[in-house]
DNA sequence: CGACACGAATTAAACGCTTAACCTAAAAAT
DNA sequence: ATTTTTAGGTTAAGCGTTTAATTCGTGTCG
């Protein structure tokens, strides 16, 4: 059926071992030898079987990345950014979807473990930590976002939302705006609650009061129903701050819908820089958070914890950086 | 190290055999018995491994995807709906990005024969017919974007890109437009050409002459350059048809920084129904090319191939669906 | 010139699982 | 009472690789 390695060492004369060395440049082996054994491997379409290998060799050189949902903008980006960096290294990656769903987190875990993979990469905040001691128990080195404290196996890669809100706060200070709302995401989501509490604390930070906050969902009708409601406010803010980009999109269209010029009336900000912020009319002003960049130090992180004979986590930060758009401008009145 | 089915077995006082059995509910099993096995395997947290029972039973329950770049909007839909088919089915999913590079494509296609899998469903047009049909003649099954014609092991997936089109054209005439210019893609893409096709007959048709035609990159770029040479056409038109929705945006862009007004001057319309059409503002009349639908009907189409004992290919076809938006209007004068 | 190192290849034992073939005792059929 | 069936197992042979241990010439060195 299939052709493998020993028909190819039978083609050759040679025995298996010798095509093994071969093909994975192991053990010493003649040059004639070489170019035999390779001929026949392009001849008869020799594909070496993964599986087998995998089983022989107790090294599986296999990373693992978890997410939330790959039609969330946030995602592509860090499968991007993680499969580059692991396939530099020299990994096969595989990607596990949980859409939100513990049931299916479980399970996506589960594959990692039957996969043998080295590392995971976590990027959903919907699992539970003893998920994560169970990985980390098998010596399956984790990364994930503000999680959990670092320990053996553990690593924790956190994303600077604080610093991302405080400059946007900064920024919209320095423009004159002095009442500052905030469309909040999800409650229980703790990415969201940070930036709530940034947003507070830097209003608090230069003398203001924060509020109003109103509730959104992270999606765009939460924010289409937000700023509709900001318009009809009897003291109006002068800026918003959306909790990410899709909101912040949605918030702009409702004031628009309902009368208000943005940013001459109202400044808007997101928050994650999506494509929606610069391709959005007016684009948005929001934070880079360097999305890329978390997939990437992710494989660096799973390497070097799975590498290391001292397997012992560590912190990695990733910096959120303020993109001017034409949503935020100076203060009005 | 890792515990095996051995240790289970041994733990139980029963052969790996039974074991075996009681995982996978296959032959005679003791209701005692399988009750022991479970709690043995739930005790010592045994996770069967992949590759051994790959590698043991031949029939491996994988399904490939190859696509071009998960950062394209295009895509993640279409992994999605593929993904929850195929795991209907009982599937495991892998995924590959080509990034549109011919050398990643190879790869991508030769990791899904190492994997020894069921299925590829190719979604990207950036791949030799030599590297399908080598998939084909390993009786993997294979499903492409019109490609090729429909083969042993090879069946085609027809996205109705001319219908979407020549509805758009129709909607645009019935609106009183007559003038109607088009912003092209990549010039070697045959669904960009499909569409570039489809727009001249639909307005020949209608008794129009077709043109002008702009070049564009079917980036947001693209249709911003676009936008701006249109708005400078001394006989303008009153509608631009774009090949696809982030060349619209670009397009509405382009238009409103050259003083033109969105739809009220001139109308815009899209193509592929992304979230940008929708979020944008004013949103943008489109397509819907049932991308989710397209992952399905893959995943389907692969596990029809794969099951039957007669496995010829055949033809599906995906329906394109008009949908409007604030982008397209009356035509002015 | 004998001992030795070395290059080039072979042998065979895993790796962790599935599965066909076989076994045994008890229940059912004759 | 004997045969047949059946439930509930076990045994052992792979699946396609890798890899440690081994073998076999040959050129090198003291």
């Amino acid at each position: 059926m299939t052709v493998t390695i020993r028909d190819v060492a039978k083609a050759t004369g040679v025995s298996t071992a010798t095509v093994s060395n071969v093909l994975n440049q192991t053990g010493k082996v003649g040059q004639e030898t070489r170019r035999l054994v390779l001929g026949a491997v392009r001849r008869m379409g020799y594909i070496p079987d993964v599986h087998a290998r995998h089983l022989a060799s107790r090294d599986h050189r296999t990373l693992g990345i978890i997410i939330s949902d790959i039609e969330n903008p946030f995602f592509p980006e860090v499968v991007k950014g993680f499969e580059t960096r692991a396939r530099q290294l020299g990994y096969d990656v595989i990607l596990s979807d949980t859409n939100y769903d513990p049931r299916r987190t479980r399970e996506a875990a589960e594959r990692m473990m039957e996969h043998k993979v080295r590392g995971v990469a976590v990027m959903t905040s919907e699992i539970s930590i003893k998920l994560i001691h169970q990985l980390a128990r098998r010596r399956i080195a984790v990364t994930f976002l503000d999680l959990a404290p670092v320990r053996k196996y553990m690593s924790n890669l956190r994303i600077d939302y604080f610093s991302g809100i405080h400059q946007i706060v900064q920024h919209l200070y320095a423009k004159g705006h002095r009442r500052i709302a905030f469309v909040a995401g999800r409650p229980g989501l703790k990415s969201n609650i940070v930036r709530l509490e940034a947003y507070e604390k830097s209003m608090r930070e230069l003398g203001l009061e924060p509020g109003p906050v109103l509730p959104g969902d992270l999606r765009f009708e939460g924010g289409l129903a937000a700023g509709i409601s900001i318009a009809k406010l009897s003291s109006r803010p002068t800026a918003v701050v959306a909790v990410n980009d899709l909101t912040a999109v949605g918030v702009v269209k409702g004031l628009l819908n309902s009368g208000c010029r943005v940013p001459q009336d109202i400044s808007v900000t997101g928050f994650d820089k999506t494509r929606l912020a610069e391709y959005s009319n007016p684009s948005i002003t929001t934070v880079d958070v360097h999305r890329e960049t978390l997939g990437q130090v992710a494989a660096d992180a799973l390497h070097e914890l799975s590498n290391s004979d001292n397997p012992q986590g560590r912190e990695y930060k990733i910096g959120a950086e303020l993109v001017l758009g034409g949503s935020s401008g100076t203060a009005s009145g």
